[in-house]
RNA sequence: GCCGAGGUGGUGAAAUUGGGAAACACGCCAGCCCUAGGAGCUGGUGCCCGCAAGGGCUUGUGGGUUCGACCCCCACCCUCGGCACCA
């Protein structure tokens, strides 16, 4: 009797010896051709893996195994990202500390991880929060204050008066206090920011060079929003005199005749009191004050009703016309955009439209399009044109009107970006702790300076003290603020009494290189050595989510670039960390929503490698659909994969006693579909298209075993070496049974040979007028007039084409007749 | 509103990119086998008409280009994701 397919004790069995003979180890400097994949390293939640890592995880699995078998020296690593705001919470709870938190955690994910087959090179794994990895974290920050991208500035934060906690933008849910629901408030704080902004232009031009998913690139490319656009400088009149100046950004300076007013938002400096005088100050004020403290919810659910208030007494000059023209204030503009302050030209543009017809402004109209007015008060155009009623530009083109009238005025160009920089602390314990020192002596001997200090290199890591309670301070510092011993410190300069920076990193602090790090994992002298770099750097192929292409994947090119631009990473591994980037759909729960502890409807991978075995739950995380496709979970699909892989066993069973080297009539179309799949399974694993080289798989074992007899070695060992990266176990326990000593992971991946699949004869398809009316076989690059005697012998074609006029015959060779005929009138 | 992805059987989907729509799998139906099955095997399965042979229809909707359209063009509808007063 043949065994069963004991799939727990095989997959146990392989995992041991492959880990006991390193057989997916990555060798530094080898002469094979490289290849650095990788995936996004998991954080190591309390609830263990979730089924959705491991469709990246195997996906990148199977493109290792291949490649390796292409002899290729692949590094493919794994790590833990572990500093985070759950572990945090977690402790908070339960007074376990985060450190202990985070070792349980990963060790269950290490579990997991292996228990499903991944080929990672354990020897290289990184985790965030060892101090001998954020040692590197934190001098990379100190590289970037030296080199003034790290700077501390006043800036509002949300603040939840409930926790008593600032929180990142991530945190806050509709407004809302993610952990609490209470109304998220904004609040000024001092934070520390990265200068990401000053490599805008960089993180958009040299998306040229890269193998990114298009919808990456525009989504990165939207985020950054680079505009081009004029600094136009307005007077500020009151009583005939000039009291001041008003600077305004616009990407439309050929509409500035058009400029019937000026809008200052509510933060706009020259609002500040005393500094004008504004007839209507008290109401003004009101004004500012309601508008400064409405929250994000409120201002997104007022929508787009405007509001504003005349700033009486004075007036702006429009610089082109010369004409007087009213000031507002009103929050439909925005404190932290361009100036703060922009020209208003109703005519064209819809917010400054909206607000003219509320308060009676007027409106001029200054572009044309195709020469054609409108009527006024009634439309906008908000598109380029023709410019009328414009002086001496009129009739110009908008785009050539541009930076004439520009220059006309005085003004400059200038470039704005959406982008803001990058606030880089959170009043969190369980990160990084920011290398920065406070020294108030050092700040008054050198008012230019903040007085912050940098710990000196050779005193780094800062460790992260060991503390009893993780809360929040009331006064809503991070708890580390309350450590004093910790806190309290020598000055680096001066050595007088200081305090350490309390604030730590935010979560993506460590990820942000921690692909640099894998080609090095425990160099102590450098974050990585240079070598080592210039082999493996850039990472040859990328998978990740897309809910990080603005956050980790955006960050961790500015980080890179900078390291790049320093010399920290050599110059030979160019300015872009990755060479190509891929992106995996989520796994959704059976009902199609989003899998949580909620709604109850998530699924355990242990379960499933339980139930199924590691080989059946790849191999069905592979098939279930489109890897870059969202997709429901369906523990029937993950049945039908394991099936497939019981029915591969079952074949081999049978073939055990009488493996041959040679057969019959059979072999020529065995070995035209085995060299068929051979390529589809090729192409298909690089262009990262799984379910279909899995149902290749499946075509091509339903073929196998309806010749089953026929079979020999030569079939057998092809087809398990094609499913190997899918199922590596199985393949593995077969490929021993077949009487080989060494793993099939080191063997060769198969080349198809093209004569094989050629087909010798074809089916060509008979249409009339488009219509299929039947088949004919013909020797394959037959000519037109040989299928068409083909066709004229076959009765049935003959019946549909009776009596009918052939006006035109269309012949695509091997493929197709189409004969194009009158209708017949009855 | 803007940007992006998408809409094909009961379900997940496939279609060499303009050439036989629905491969592969799930589910379902029938039969076989078994003490039994949520196991295995065989066959069937887009929809409509028909006992059948056969015929008609079908890729969100409506138009168009073409001998021929899931595929290209125009207009629209719907779903999902991101951004959202960015001047």
């Amino acid at each position: 009797m043949a065994p069963k397919y004991d799939f727990s004790a095989i997959e146990k069995k392989w995992q041991k010896r492959w880990e006991e003979e390193s057989i997916s180890r990555a060798e530094d400097f080898s002469k094979k051709p490289k290849f650095y994949c990788l995936v996004e390293f998991p954080y190591p939640s309390g609830e263990g893996l979730h089924v959705g890592h491991p469709r990246s995880y195997t996906a990148l699995d199977v493109l290792a195994r291949k490649r390796r078998m292409e002899g290729w020296n692949v590094l493919y690593p794994m790590g833990f990202d572990a500093f985070g705001l759950p572990t945090e919470n977690y402790a908070i709870k339960t007074g376990i500390h985060p450190a202990v938190v985070t070792e349980r955690n990963i060790e269950t994910f290490t579990a997991q991880l292996k228990s499903l087959g991944f080929s990672f090179d354990w020897d290289r794994r990184v985790v965030t929060t060892d101090p001998a990895y954020y040692r590197w974290t934190q001098w990379i920050f100190l590289k970037m204050y030296e080199h003034g991208l790290a700077y501390k500035a006043k800036m509002p934060i949300n603040w939840c008066p409930s926790c008593r906690i600032g929180l990142a933008n991530e945190e806050v849910v509709g407004g809302a206090c993610e952990r609490c629901g209470a109304t998220v408030e904004q609040c000024e704080k001092e934070q520390w920011l990265l200068r990401i902004t000053k490599y805008a232009d960089r993180l958009i031009e040299d998306l040229v060079t890269v193998d990114y998913l298009e919808r990456i690139k525009t989504q990165q490319i939207n985020w950054i929003g680079r505009s081009e656009g004029a600094l136009i400088k307005f007077s500020v009149i009151s009583c005939k005199l000039k009291v001041s100046e008003v600077e305004v950004f616009t990407t439309r300076p050929d509409t500035l005749f058009g400029a019937t007013y000026m809008v200052l938002a509510p933060e706009h400096g020259l609002l500040a009191k005393g500094k004008l005088q504004i007839a209507n100050r008290a109401e003004v004020d009101e004004y500012i004050v309601k508008a400064r403290g409405k929250t994000d919810a409120e201002r997104i659910a007022e929508g787009k009703e405007k509001t504003g208030v005349e700033l009486k007494g004075i007036r702006a000059i429009n610089p082109a016309n010369k004409e007087e023209i009213p000031i507002f204030v009103a929050d439909y503009v925005l404190g932290g955009y361009g100036t703060g302050a922009i020209m208003a030209v109703p005519a064209h543009d819809e917010r400054d439209f909206a607000f003219a017809k509320r308060y009676h402004l007027p409106v001029m109209e200054v572009v044309s399009p195709l020469n054609q007015h409108l009527s006024a008060m009634t439309e906008l155009y908000v598109g380029e044109g023709v410019l009328i009623n414009s002086g001496k530009f009129s009739g110009l083109k908008s785009e050539e009107a541009k930076w004439k009238i520009t220059e006309f005025v005085g003004g400059k160009k200038q470039v704005q970006y959406h982008l803001r920089d990058w606030i880089f602390s959170r009043q969190r314990y369980w990160g990084e702790p920011i290398p920065m020192v406070y020294c108030e002596a050092c700040a008054l001997r050198d008012p230019s300076g903040q007085g912050w200090v940098p710990v000196p290199e050779g005193e780094l890591p800062v460790l992260l003290p060991n503390v009893a309670r993780y809360e929040p301070t009331d006064t809503g510092e991070s708890p580390l603020a309350a450590v004093t011993e910790w806190v309290n410190t020598k000055c680096p300069k001066c050595g007088g009494p200081a305090k350490r920076e309390t604030d730590t990193m935010p979560n993506w602090a460590g990820s942000n290189w921690y692909f640099l790090r894998y080609t090095d994992p425990r160099n102590d002298r450098a974050l990585a050595d240079p070598k080592k770099l210039s082999y493996w750097t850039p990472v040859d192929w990328y998978n990740g989510g897309m809910e990080h292409t603005t956050l980790h994947l955006l960050y961790s090119r500015f980080v890179y670039k900078f390291l790049h631009d320093i010399g920290a990473v050599p110059k030979e591994c160019g300015p872009e960390p990755y060479r190509k980037r891929t992106a995996h759909g989520m796994i959704l729960g059976e009902g199609g929503e989003k899998m949580s502890k909620s709604r109850g409807n998530v699924v355990n991978p242990d379960e499933m490698v339980e139930r199924f075995g590691a080989d059946a739950f790849r191999v069905y995380e592979m098939f279930m659909g489109p890897f870059d496709q969202d997709i429901a979970w369906n523990t029937n699909g993950l049945v039908g994969t394991y099936r497939f892989l019981e029915r591969v066993w079952k074949l081999f069973q049978t073939n055990d006693e009488k493996l041959k080297t040679e057969n019959g009539g059979q072999q020529q179309k065995l070995d035209q579909i085995l060299h068929k799949t051979i390529k589809k399974v090729t192409d298909d694993i690089e262009k990262f298209r799984f379910n279909t080289a899995v149902s290749a798989l499946m075509i091509l074992l339903n073929e196998m075993e309806k010749n089953n007899l026929q079979l020999t070695t030569y079939n057998l060992q092809l087809f398990l070496k094609l499913l190997a990266p899918f199922a590596p176990h199985i393949t593995e326990e077969l490929w021993h049974e077949l009487r080989y000593k060494t793993s099939i992971h080191l063997e060769k991946w198969p080349v198809y040979d093209p004569n094989l699949i050629m087909e010798s004869e074809v089916t060509v398809a008979v249409q009339v007028n488009g219509k299929l009316r039947g088949t004919v076989r013909a020797p394959a690059g037959s000519a037109q007039d040989v299928v068409e005697r083909l066709i004229r012998g076959d009765a049935k074609l003959q019946e549909a084409l009776k009596g009918r006029t052939i006006e035109k015959t269309i012949f695509v060779p091997d493929r197709l007749v189409n004969f194009v005929v009158y209708p017949v009138r009855s």
